[in-house]
DNA sequence: TGTACATCAGTGAACGCGCGTTCACTGATGTAC
DNA sequence: TGTACATCAGTGAACGCGCGTTCACTGATGTAC
């Protein structure tokens, strides 16, 4: 046959492209390296020229999953430095990211990918503690010039904006692409906003608590 | 070894039992027959005198998730009138029923169970939209009182309710249960409910929307 | 209450399959002279 | 610019393994008489 040979580099992220796509296609459990190779036009067994093991084509999988999810932080906190505005950006850069990588839930939330690899799931975590802390950050710095309200800690907040497109997300891998993830996310947000606003504007009007009959405790 | 003969209706609960047990210890990844099997004390082959495939046995394990997630619902519209305070109560047995079933998460979310089985993500999705329209009928309710805010449809809020368990399920799971998953949900409560009440109380006091700066479109 | 028999939940050996991985090899590519 | 050689990305056959499933069988259990 006589194929092209092409440098390790290269093929590495082919490869890694290729695990996505697969992943995306057909999930965690129909993704085998004769897949892979098939879709880059190579031998299962030319796979182990750049990667010394399906574990660690994996990993470098998860690390571009990684890149993508703390660059769309980066992205949306350099675009405005409105806290609130800030984190509408981002949901809907988010809410691209997972409409784009059909891989990105799978992978993130199927347990095949960490149970029983004990440091691949710490790895997982971390990833997933990395992109909270970024949102948490937003929600900081929005703390402090009191346009969020303080009496919730920042990290309850963060996970609460995840819910904003997780659940989203899963109904859309779900439906197969029929759920309207952006209209959720359009819908939610407004809700989101006004639930993470501080209570009182700086210029008071009137000093009155929120509606809510009951005071956090 | 002439093992113990049990009538086939008691072996399926068996089976649906252990196949749970070994979902939430090692995953669908790790859920062969023999480990179910072993959990019952039984031979691989003992099974198929119980269920015709492994694939039938997932599906009655399905089968009693969905009675549970349904049961929640249920539990928590009986036990009061009060629309916002049924939702309290749900989230707070929709988290006793993901502690306690380590495989709802991981089943639900995990692509591998229903990847390559169109039926069966069809179940699945069923299994969700029951929830979902569940969710949505209490707040429906809630709309009708006038306790819980009409701008927003209903179901768009019942997604954004799944938001306040399921990113804190997955950190529970992938933490290995060290996430407190109770306190996220008691965190994230005020701040949900103070957001889906209805802006203005019947007993007006002045007709000011909300205090979101961009009126939904 | 005892006996004869049908039923059916159990066993264990064997199967075919797909998978990740290894290995000896090939031959194109880049480099030193 | 040509030649000789080391490098290294490719191949394809073969492996061992675990899996779901089948099958002939066994023997306990429940029932008809």
């Amino acid at each position: 046959m006589s194929r092209e040979k092409l440098h390790t580099e290269v093929r590495r992220d082919q490869l890694t492209d290729a695990t996505l796509a697969v992943v995306a296609d057909h999930g965690l459990r129909g993704l085998s390296l004769a897949a892979v190779a098939r879709r880059v036009g190579l031998t299962p067994s030319a796979i182990y020229r750049h990667f010394p093991s399906k574990d660690a084509m994996l990993d470098a999988v998860l690390e571009r999953l990684r890149e993508r999810l703390h660059g769309a932080i980066a992205a949306a906190r350099a675009e405005t430095d409105d806290p609130v505005e800030a984190l509408r950006r981002l949901l809907g850069r988010h809410t691209l990211l997972v409409r784009h990588n059909r891989a990105l839930p799978r992978m993130v939330l199927s347990d095949d990918y960490h149970l029983g690899h004990p440091e691949r799931r710490q790895r997982l975590l971390g990833v997933f503690s990395g992109y909270l802390d970024g949102v948490a950050g937003i929600i900081r710095q929005g703390q402090r010039d009191g346009s969020i309200r303080s009496d919730v800690n920042a990290r309850s907040l963060a996970i609460l904006f995840l819910g904003l497109i997780q659940p989203a997300g899963v109904l859309w891998t779900l439906s197969d692409g029929r759920f309207d993830v952006t209209g959720q996310a359009r819908a939610a947000w407004p809700v989101f906003e006004q639930a993470i606003r501080a209570p009182a504007p700086p210029r008071a009007r009137a000093a009155r608590p929120p509606r809510s009959r009951r005071t956090p405790s």
